[in-house]
DNA sequence: GTCTATAGAGCGATAGAC
DNA sequence: GTCTATCGCTCTATAGAC
């Protein structure tokens, strides 16, 4: 993706990154020039040519770090919970909605949706370095809640979808957009919600 | 939005607004050049700006008029089905999802976020007229279910925000990024289950 | 109202000195 | 490796004839 030798000059490469991502989440990455980048980063036009082949070389970098930010920030997904099906939905649930919040983790999702029709490998790395990571975490653990009896989920692949997907909903969807206002839903009501029908549908046969 | 003045010229009108929809939906709003649109129309680019103020007001003008379009698609949204909850649930599922699948309605989700930091009036327009409009009807009839005892839905808005986004889940979201590969999850699966965990959330008292 | 032709600005990418 | 300066191109938007 990028050039193999990178001797000394790391350092204004990685200024690079970091203002090429500033830019292209703030202003998009079609509306972000090349040369508000350099100045951004501090640096000449011609030295981001020297690092990166082009534009899209650039972008398919900044997609390609995030996404390893993205697995960290998953770390203990559900650290400090109980030992109990609803402190462990409820833990994992905030977790993750604290991720996908992040307005740098929106701006990206919104850029990647925007250039997946010319850039589909991109958006290929992206889903799979990223999405699906994060939502294995999830399934794992929702695997182990079935291997211990404290839940009973015959398909956790199945069972991880619905419940991401539930937490997302419109809190997500408004954040997506950029509607700032105040949600017709709450994040604290849905996760509890979420939870609720989790163990509704999945709790153990007692 | 548009100049209030259309006396007879609206069928160039119309030429124009079909034109641009289809070039925006399949490069991208920042993408399409004014020159391709004016081509694809068969008028000339000065034509285009007789009738629209910019390539803004082009936009805007192309969202609001599909919004409309989504209305009328979610016409009879439980149309055929039986009369117990599941019927109606499994019915609306289908409806909702022919309707999210669409290619031209995947397409102008794509822009709006693409353009949402740009154009958060038109993100609000979009946002109002569709999905909200879409999930109100679902709503209402989740209201009905729990009114004739064959669902217990205290909050009907949040039961079909959460039925909502377990049905679009991994499909729409792989859609979404143009990722046209073997899905993980089958769309007939999703809905199945989603009506499943439904049943068991929000199944009345027996 | 609609066309042809063009203005005027900004873009990505490069050449060559150091 | 990094800079300054610039090329060649495409874009949005407009002016003026019909």
């Amino acid at each position: 993706m990028t050039k193999p030798l990178t001797p000394r000059s790391a350092a204004k490469r990685a200024a690079i990154l970091d203002a090429a991502q500033a830019c292209f989440c703030d202003q998009g990455f079609a509306a972000t020039s090349m040369d508000v980048v350099a100045q951004a980063a501090g640096v000449s036009k011609a030295t981001i040519y020297s690092h990166f082949r082009g534009k899209d070389d650039l972008f398919g970098a900044i997609i390609c770090r995030r996404c390893d930010d993205h697995a960290e920030g998953m770390g203990p997904i559900a650290a400090g919970a109980g030992d109990d099906a609803a402190s462990v939905l409820a833990a994992m649930a905030r977790t993750l909605m604290d991720l996908l919040m992040e307005p740098e983790v929106l701006a990206m999702y919104r850029m990647v949706v925007a250039e997946a029709a010319r850039h589909p490998d991109l958006a290929r790395i992206y889903y799979e370095q990223g999405p699906v990571r994060g939502k294995q975490r999830i399934a794992d653990v929702l695997a182990g809640l079935d291997r211990r009896g404290l839940l009973a989920i015959p398909d956790p692949w199945l069972a991880t979808d619905l419940f991401v997907n539930m937490l997302r909903g419109e809190v997500f969807h408004r954040a997506l957009l950029g509607l700032d206002g105040p949600a017709r839903l709450s994040l604290d009501g849905t996760i509890a919600e979420a939870v609720r029908v989790m163990l509704a549908a999945y709790g153990p046969r007692p």
